[in-house]
DNA sequence: CCCTCCCGCCACCCT
DNA sequence: AGGGTGGCGGGAGGG
């Protein structure tokens, strides 16, 4: 393997500082692939040009791309290429998800493992070929249960599903032992329970970074959570919590810094002077408990006039989102959706827990619904 | 000590 | 065969 990459790289003082785990965030380095091309004129990404600017290995840039694209943000063009979507493109994967979600609860014929959930919500209005292999049919399709194995267990599913915990269920918050009890199945086993806790806290410091979720903890126990902030606009007013303090304080410096260059985790470190360079600022995580409320949306008021519209995604400086969130002010309409769905598709979940969840959640959801659409609560199950 | 989660080996897919 | 992908889990940093 030759030797590391030179360090000829590294802009400002060559020395080593001290290794920082904060430094080499997924997260933040989420951030600065997200700064580094969302900006006009992009339109495909390279990924080793990707590694290279952001100065990491490509494998960590595997771990971001793959759950930017489960969101929509990024598609796959072609071995090494992928075409940039945008945060535009984010509440329409966030529909698909959801609509998948039900329908896929609904045919898991057999008691098998895991419900397969559909490829992806691939592209758009744009008819571009894309031909991957054809949707619908498919020869020898348990044949490819090798392939369907790891897709199974792959970055970008655990990333769909997470996502669908909170877009399917209308839940604000969901610990993080729930999630991974109802999306890996029962804790069979322990190590296999580690592993994929593990990956939930990579999708997880990658939506975080986003602005689509946000880390906290239950409001009782301490556990760790996760609070979805969706993408802004009709969101279920999970944590509105889209304003004054939330905003800025949940900026991650990016954009200054590109890079998670250099410094490796390693014993080796020689003395560090004193303290780094200061390019990163240390933005602490917000922590507004206030804000933690359960489900229970009962005390929305519906609030017609909120100003959420306006959220834009990510921390980045306006300039470079210009034509962001210009284009879709779909309100209202999801209301009709979720009504056709609720009645078309009966949920059914495979463990007990995911159904228990959901439940409790439906109930919550439906009262919610009754008072914001005027109606009755709509019967489900 | 336990929780987070970076790192990179190497099995798997594609060409 | 060769190179791109990405599962996986050891083990180190952080609280």
């Amino acid at each position: 393997m030759a030797a590391r990459s030179p360090a000829s790289t590294v802009p400002e003082s060559s020395k080593h500082h001290a290794y920082s785990r904060k430094q080499k965030s997924l997260g933040l380095l989420c951030s600065n692939f997200l700064s580094l091309y969302n900006r006009d004129g992009i339109t495909s990404i390279g990924l080793d040009d990707a590694a290279s600017r952001l100065g990491v290995e490509r494998r960590r840039i595997y771990d971001i791309v793959n759950v930017l694209e489960s969101v929509g943000v990024l598609a796959r063009k072609a071995k090494n290429q992928y075409s940039w979507k945008g945060f535009e493109a984010i509440p329409k994967a966030l529909q698909e998800l959801k609509a998948d979600g039900w329908k896929d609860n609904c045919n898991s014929f057999d008691g098998n493992e895991y419900s397969k959930v559909s490829d992806d919500e691939d592209d758009d209005t744009n008819g571009s070929q894309n031909d991957k292999s054809n949707p619908g049919l498919n020869p020898k399709s348990s044949a490819s249960s090798k392939t369907e194995h790891r897709r199974e267990k792959s970055l970008a599913l655990l990333t769909q599903n997470f996502v669908k915990l909170f877009v399917c269920t209308n839940a604000c918050l969901i610990s993080l032992d729930e999630a991974s009890k109802l999306l890996l199945g029962d804790a069979h086993n322990l190590s296999v329970m580690r592993t994929k806790v593990r990956r939930l806290y990579d999708i997880a410091n990658v939506l975080s970074s986003m602005n689509l979720i946000e880390k906290t903890h239950t409001v009782d126990t301490r556990k760790p959570a996760f609070r979805w902030l969706g993408y802004g606009e009709s969101t279920e007013n999970c944590g509105s919590a889209h304003n004054s303090l939330t905003t800025e304080s949940r900026k991650r410096a990016f954009g200054t810094d590109v890079t998670n260059i250099n410094f490796k985790r390693s014993k080796v470190d020689s003395s560090i002077g004193g303290t780094l360079n200061s390019n990163f600022n240390k933005q602490k995580q917000v922590k507004y408990e206030s804000f933690v409320h359960e489900v229970d949306r009962s005390n929305v008021e519906e609030d017609p006039k909120d100003g959420s519209k306006s959220y834009q995604f990510g921390p980045f400086s306006p300039v470079t989102v210009a034509r962001v969130g210009a284009s879709e002010h779909s309100n209202p309409r999801r209301f009709h959706d979720w009504e056709s769905l609720a009645s078309a598709y009966q949920p059914q979940y495979q463990n007990q827990a995911l159904k228990d969840l959901f439940s409790h959640y439906m109930e919550a959801w439906k009262s919610w619904y009754s008072k914001v659409a005027g109606k009755k609560p709509i019967k489900i199950s």
